[in-house]
DNA sequence: GCCGTTTTCGGCCCGACTGTTTTCAGTCG
């Protein structure tokens, strides 16, 4: 049987709330199926075996419709009322929709009145000015529409958050110390750590008179090419680097509901603001209701939350997956911190494909801060990446030796890279995999196997038992390239299993294991470790890229292995191997 | 289409902004 993953399943179900509003349905049953995707998308549980019990049903938000057409994706890989409605809806409509200001409603005005079903027929009928004469469209619209076009052409949508986290710098330093800004924080899903960002986001406070001059201060900063927009209230500039900027003054009163509203995420806005409503009170960007409009004073976003009955939400776990639940029972777990990470696992020298040397780490370490390092190079398979034949293995264990003399304080790990070939073996001989005190088993190459296949060859490697963690497990690189397709969750248990750590790989295009796996992964007893996977000395400061991740995925200090000091790493590393 | 500690029917988050209108619909976050 074909396995469908949850994110089959999700996509399916955007799909068809997407083509129900291009039919002009009912817009809550189309925010019904919008609702059941983001469910399943989250779910912990397998899929497969929900719908095999029927526990589908009980899921919160599928109901009777929604759970009956999952099992029939799921059992058969197909679904006959979603191939039916893809027959009905032209492809086209979907780009359309992500022209900005272009929304399900216009989009089917111009499928209906004018026959039109792709981008490119929309653009030459705004340039024939065919647009305008459309019932609530107008000539503003028409040239709108041929801007967004013009934009969804040039830009892409996202960002890694590297980009994003650099250019919001400058941008938050200056709104930060303005002598007429009087607090400023960032927002958004920069600030919540998402994988990728789309803009940065920047919420302030000031005094109402002082608005204008702040605004215009903030379009004149270097490094603007537009201004895309600019009231008193928010303010859009587009960087040189073609990131966008808003930024949104608030009176110091409003200043934490317009943080926590600007924070984000939109379901956990929602889902807030349904809360708000069960206790009788009214929740928005400008403050905490009840009795109509009695504000609910708050100073800071930890009182709104303290008011709903609530713990405390970190901004990184703000998605919706069940921080409100857990906020009402105080069981919102003390997250890992940056100042927890004692030391650096996944690096790799110039032996392979990496800059420095090893001593160059080590006194780089040392300067950061750091207890210990494990350098990583890349195995003999990698041929691309100049990976280590055993000679050349023994002249480096053999350089190791030396510079762990010169720096008796510092714990300097022998470890290795190792590829995972497609039988799911590494590629040395046990022999030498002892000698290593650690290995992390990745995947570089034959991504495109059967998800079976896929899923048998990871779990194989995590039962050697010389794999110490399994290294950047679904493969995606962010906006370039999709994970693998494999039963992930297979492949977590039998880490769990087996006592195999999963790295969190923190380089930005990677940023992986993704976070949405990190509570199911604790829950089957999988420990991690924020690995840089570093090829030059400035890439070690991505570390704080995976905190955020391992952040997100809810992961706590004692289940991060380079949270802990050397003492108790060492006999993790070795934990495997002796049992 | 989903849901229910006042409900199995009648709701379903909220407000700004834009552009189209002359009181409102659509889009967006």
């Amino acid at each position: 049987m074909a396995e469908t993953s949850k994110k089959d399943v999700a996509k399916v179900l955007n799909e068809i709330g997407t083509m129900m509003e291009l039919k002009g349905e009912n817009p809550f049953k189309a925010r019904a199926y919008y609702n059941g995707a983001r469910t399943i998308e989250t779910l912990t549980e397998d899929i497969n075996s929900l719908v095999e019990s029927g526990e589908i049903r009980d899921v919160k938000g599928i109901g009777e419709a929604l759970s009956e057409k999952i099992t029939e994706l799921v059992t058969t890989g197909k679904l006959e009322y979603y191939e039916n409605l893809k027959e009905e809806i032209p492809e086209g409509l979907f780009k359309m929709l992500e022209i900005p200001g272009l929304g399900p409603k216009k989009a089917k005005k111009i499928w209906d009145d004018l026959d039109i079903t792709t981008v490119g027929e929309l653009e030459y009928a705004c340039q024939e000015n065919r647009l305008v004469d459309l019932e609530g469209f107008g000539a503003k619209t028409q040239q709108k529409t041929l801007d967004g076009i013009k934009f969804i052409k040039k830009y892409q949508e996202r960002w890694l958050i590297d980009d994003v986290d650099e250019a919001s710098k400058p941008l938050l330093e200056f709104v930060k110390n303005h002598e007429k800004v009087i607090r400023a924080e960032l927002a958004g899903s920069l600030r919540r750590h998402f994988e990728t960002v789309k803009d940065v986001d920047i919420v302030a406070s000031c005094a109402d008179e002082d608005r204008k001059q702040i605004m215009k201060e903030f379009t004149e900063l270097s490094g603007v090419d537009t201004i895309i927009g600019s009231g008193e209230t928010k303010t859009s500039i587009r960087l040189e680097s073609g990131i966008n900027a808003d930024l949104r003054l608030v009176s110091d009163e409003q200043f934490p509901y317009a943080l926590h509203h600007f924070t984000g995420s939109k379901e956990h806005n929602t889902a807030m603001r349904s809360l708000a409503k069960s206790k009788d009170m009214k929740m928005n960007e400008y403050g905490l209701f009840q009795d109509e409009d009695t504000l609910v004073v708050c100073e800071t976003e930890e009182e709104i939350f303290q008011a709903l009955g609530l713990h405390y939400i970190p901004p990184e776990l703000r998605e919706n997956t069940g921080e409100i639940e857990y906020a009402q029972n105080s069981e919102i777990p003390e997250l890992l911190k940056f100042e927890d990470i004692r030391g650096v696992f996944h690096v790799h020298t110039h032996y392979s494909d990496g800059v420095p040397g090893i001593r160059e780490w080590v006194e780089f370490c040392i300067e950061q801060g750091y207890e210990y390092l494990g350098i990583t190079d890349h195995s003999k398979s990698a041929f691309y990446a100049n990976g280590l034949e055993s000679d050349r293995l023994r002249e480096q264990w053999n350089e190791i030796a030396k510079v762990r003399e010169e720096f008796p304080e510092f714990t300097l790990f022998q470890g290795i890279e190792s590829d995972i070939l497609p039988d799911g073996s590494l590629d040395y001989d046990e022999e030498i995999l002892a000698k290593f005190d650690f290995v992390i088993a990745s995947v570089h190459s034959n991504f495109n196997l059967t998800p079976e296949k896929q899923t048998d060859r990871l779990i194989k490697a995590v039962q050697n038992k010389y794999t110490t963690f399994l290294g950047h497990p679904t493969g995606r690189l962010l906006l370039a390239r999709d994970e693998y397709t494999m039963d992930l969750q297979a492949v977590i248990e039998a880490a769990g299993e087996t006592g195999t750590f999963i790295e969190i790989n923190a380089n930005p295009r990677r940023l992986d294991l993704d976070w949405r796996f990190g509570k199911f992964a604790q829950e089957h007893g999988i420990k991690t470790s924020i690995n840089p996977d570093a090829h030059s000395l400035d890439m070690l400061d991505d570390i704080r890229y995976g905190v955020g991740i391992a952040r997100k995925g809810w992961f706590t200090k004692e289940n991060v292995v380079n949270a802990q000091d050397v003492g108790t790493v060492k006999e993790l590393l070795q934990m495997k191997r002796n049992e």
